[in-house]
DNA sequence: CTCGGATGAATTGTATACAATAGAAGCATC
DNA sequence: GATGCTTCTATTGTATACAATTCATCCGAG
């Protein structure tokens, strides 16, 4: 997409994440588009995306206010990404070709890089876990799948939960992931989607963990 | 959304979906401006939206095309969504209430009786084959849910595919309803499950043999 | 004849002005 | 003081002009 509209998009995504913009406000258009430099059409080009990932949402008269995730949409979403992702790993073992494989060895040894010294590199471990789930979502060679999923997986939750993450959770997630790596070198569709299942319901728990303990320290 | 913005929706929808336009054409803003006649603005949007259901798409540089739906899409499509219905209808038997339930009746005793005549009222079946989907869909109560499962449920091909029914068809149609009304009063989400991924599994075949006899017929 | 680059046409992206609409505030009436 | 109407304001919807980009064509050098 172009310029303005990336900036508006990429800004004012940003600016909801951090709370800056607090759940419920209402966005005018015409502000955030003087936030971010721009006019209200990439604005508005924005603010159709956000809502797409259900970051905004509109109500019947068409004003946009930032959405409200509580904890329940979270689980709500981390349910469906199970369902869904757990299927993608299905598909994907079934149609699993030695070159993804390969690359999916070598994302996990980065992840495994990136997590092995004493301060993690929480950044590389994101990426790397990012891209390992996008190859399976490749292999997976169902479209539609891969809209829907790239709707519903938030990264900012991803980082949330993983700024939490401990050696051992790092760990934990590797060793998933070297199990999916066996799966799929087996063609082992029911097996790599019992992994997946379990991978991302795991992940869950850890956010919800994660999102109590902050509350208690809060209250 | 506005008028003129869902003016040009329908239109563009609707001349993709009859051919008028044919898939693989690229379809240029101004010309569709023209055509629904108005300015390039709703357009866009209309355009957005349309990506959204993949019934067009951009390529690199933002130009739009129709889409084609191969077979295989459509196949992709139909296996996603019994996963994802299945889904529904397990949530909504666990979540299931009287009101609704009594609504689903009501939705189902309309398919019979637009069906049981000499012509089957093909209109009023899809529409409260429609509405007895969405009834389900809002007992699972889950918004992302909801949200791609609309993105996901083409009704052009709902359409095509109840134009091929023959009186069977949809007495099988309706018969598939009363067992999940009978899960969903047991709260029996496993059972409701397993029907609603056959109903749909159904009518994947359904249409897909639709297509086959219509390319005979063609060729 | 082919390749590469320049030029022009087509198309999309952005800004802005104005129109339509929804929400809020104020006022009069009961 | 509450209620309903009116007016005003805030906000979104649409049209249009212009800028930026991409695409196709054509021409010349090799």
């Amino acid at each position: 997409m172009a310029k303005a509209s990336d900036l508006a998009y990429e800004t004012i995504r940003a600016m909801v994440l951090s709370g800056e913009l607090s759940p419920g406000e209402q966005l005018s258009e015409e502000a955030l588009a003087e936030r971010c430099g721009v006019s209200r059409t990439p604005v508005r080009d924005a603010l159709r995306r956000l809502e797409a990932e259900l970051l905004v949402r509109k109500n019947e008269s068409q004003r946009s206010f930032v959405a409200d995730w509580s904890l329940d949409d979270v689980s709500d979403a981390f349910e469906l990404r199970a369902m869904m992702e757990g299927y993608a790993a299905r598909r994907a073992a079934e149609r699993m070709d030695e070159a993804i494989l390969d690359q999916l060895f070598r994302e996990n040894t980065a992840i495994l890089e990136a997590t092995k010294g004493l301060k993690p590199d929480v950044a590389a471990f994101l990426e790397h876990n990012r891209k390992f789930h996008e190859l399976i979502l490749e292999a997976a060679n169902s479209r539609r799948l891969t809209q829907l999923l790239m709707a519903l997986i938030e990264q900012p939750v991803v980082w949330r939960t993983a700024q939490h993450y401990g050696r051992e959770a790092f760990n934990q997630s590797y060793g998933e992931h070297e199990d999916l790596l066996a799966a799929f070198a087996r063609r082992d569709g029911a097996w790599a989607e019992a992994i997946m299942v379990g991978h991302i319901r795991r992940a869950h728990h850890a956010y919800a963990d994660a999102h109590r303990s902050l509350s208690k320290n809060a209250a």
